[in-house]
DNA sequence: CTGTTAGCGCGTTCAG
DNA sequence: CTGAACGCGCTAACAG
């Protein structure tokens, strides 16, 4: 330690002021502070973190940052974080397995305090995941959640709000309802079908098999499935999408074959992204509390940080969403 | 060390299997490799970096999050790092620069190899970032620059996209084309505002004064000045945002008063942000590479790390913009 | 081929 | 009020 050195005291003389320990001279400490101020002088973290073994940081791990969506749950999760204490770590897994299994020795090799991730559509293998668990650091998920694992969860009720969504379009006419499904391997995917499905019943609409597509969010194929739709002998006269980003595209893709929304067909999406109020028709969709989910799981996540590994508690907290209707229905 | 103790080994030889050295017998290598997998072992990233004096970790400080400009180039820096061995570390200022200087010192604190920065709006002092000169910490600035300090930069050639915008505007017939400006204190607002009046100035269009207006990127004033600008006694026919959320704003309102676009007057953006093309009318901009922004800032953040302190060089890349063509012009 | 030692920068004893 | 000694997990230098 320079500052030591310099001013002819112990290493743990320095240590005490620094760390706001009493007994110190006011004398000594004024010049060890001073020293210190001059000099730029910062605590290595990595030493603190390695004796301590506590590092204050807190791993995130999702699956893309193109969207707003990601972003948008980041931005409370850090805020959240930072009012805690707690630095934040990011990775993108890309939606790959692989990616996220070596961002996830990444976190661990830095010895991250705890996790939060929101899982690859492609991840079905948890073993990665449970290392933490034998290593006693907890982990959170969010959005892509991890159904094998009995630790804290926070979702959305997309089973309600998809049941609102279909709910909407059913009272405001509309017959043939298409829905544009994610991949069924996705919790979310399942849970916002079944939510059609139960408001389609619920109003004795026959579940047409054929307006149910399920695909694999690769943005590009929107557009056959939607020129099939389209080209149906009874096409349909809405379609609700599973997220934003393919109710946006399936627009473009309407207006291209010259269809009217919302007169001849109606869009809904998922999610409000960005740039769902901007489009043209702006889009009626299912918003989600992005920020307050992040905040949600960096609270849930710190909870179990000060708790003892045998007191680990494994709520799901479900947030609501909120049917936002603009000129797409 | 678990694994030493466990297999009755020095914990050097340990160290030297994990960290491929030679000169170990294939029995004791076996040995180690098969119960380190069995423990999932991972090191300790604290001690190495401690230990080594390098962690292999780069910072970045963006101003914002919530646009889609910098969560862009932050995934072609992250791609970039880790292709190099470097993970990153980012925190967001939120435009406020105690933030900033807060963030700086999280990132000194945790012994980044090195740091890429865009300054916020406020950022006039730059006494936290030559903290790092001094340690010999390399900085790498990207978009928002800092002119008084000699280290690398990478920016979008700011003053030719402004000119070919708005030359575009002028061959397709405009008279009256007004400047929505960012603020003067950033390097960008100003190129972006003389590569304007440098294109009016080549069709002998005077420049009038009326028609510029540099405002502080408070999105919720655009409102006020885009309605200044359409009350005027004579209006323009055409306006150039200094960002794509001003010229999206801008259209909303215009289209509000009923205006069509471009037929009475005409939008361009600059940045090409993700909405953009999505809004209708799509809007006219000037795109910027931004993952490429990413990527070229950490090579040459790289090659400073690598190099020695003494030989850190200062070069500035400025990268080409494009203009973009759609349907507000 | 293997073991021992020292030290990275810090906080935390235990002794004065 | 202050100092000396130890250890966090790891690597490197120096012995065998």
């Amino acid at each position: 330690m320079d500052i030591a050195r310099e001013l002819n005291l112990s290493k743990s003389t320095v240590s005490r002021v620094l760390t706001g320990h009493p007994n110190v001279s006011k004398h000594t400490k004024d010049a060890v502070l001073e020293l210190a101020k001059k000099l730029d002088y910062q605590k290595n973290m990595l030493a603190i973190s390695l004796n301590s073994k506590k590092t204050y940081n807190i791993g995130i791990i999702v699956p893309e940052f193109s969207s707003s969506y990601f972003p948008q749950v980041i931005i409370g999760a850090q805020e959240a974080a930072r009012q805690a204490g707690y630095n934040t770590v990011f990775s993108q897994s890309n939606e790959s397995y692989q990616t996220e299994v070596a961002n996830t020795k990444v976190m661990l090799a830095n010895q991250v305090d705890g996790i939060l991730i929101s899982l690859t559509k492609e991840t079905q293998n948890y073993d990665h995941l449970k290392i933490f668990e034998r290593k006693g650091i907890p982990i959170v998920f969010f959005n892509r959640v991890c159904s094998e694992m009995s630790v804290p969860k926070v979702i959305v009720d997309d089973y309600e709000g998809a049941f609102n969504a279909v709910e909407y379009l059913i009272k405001s006419g509309r017959k043939r309802i298409a829905h544009l499904a994610g991949p069924l391997s996705l919790r979310v995917s399942g849970h916002r079908l079944d939510g059609y499905k139960a408001a389609l019943k619920k109003y004795d609409i026959p579940i047409d098999q054929e307006l149910i597509i399920s695909y694999d969010l690769e943005i590009s194929k929107v557009k056959i499935y939607v020129n099939h739709l389209l080209n149906l002998e009874s096409p349909p006269d809405a379609i609700f999408a599973v997220n934003d980003p393919t109710a946006i595209e399936a627009i473009q893709i309407i207006k291209k074959r010259g269809l009217k929304i919302p007169q001849e067909i109606a869009v809904v999406g998922f999610s409000n992204d960005y740039a769902s109020a901007l489009i043209a028709p702006s889009l009626t969709t299912v918003a989600q509390p992005l920020s307050e989910i992040g905040r949600t799981a960096i609270e849930l996540l710190i909870e179990q940080i000060n708790r003892d590994v045998n007191d680990w508690k494994a709520v799901t907290k479900v947030l609501k969403t909120e049917l936002i209707i603009r000129e797409s229905t």
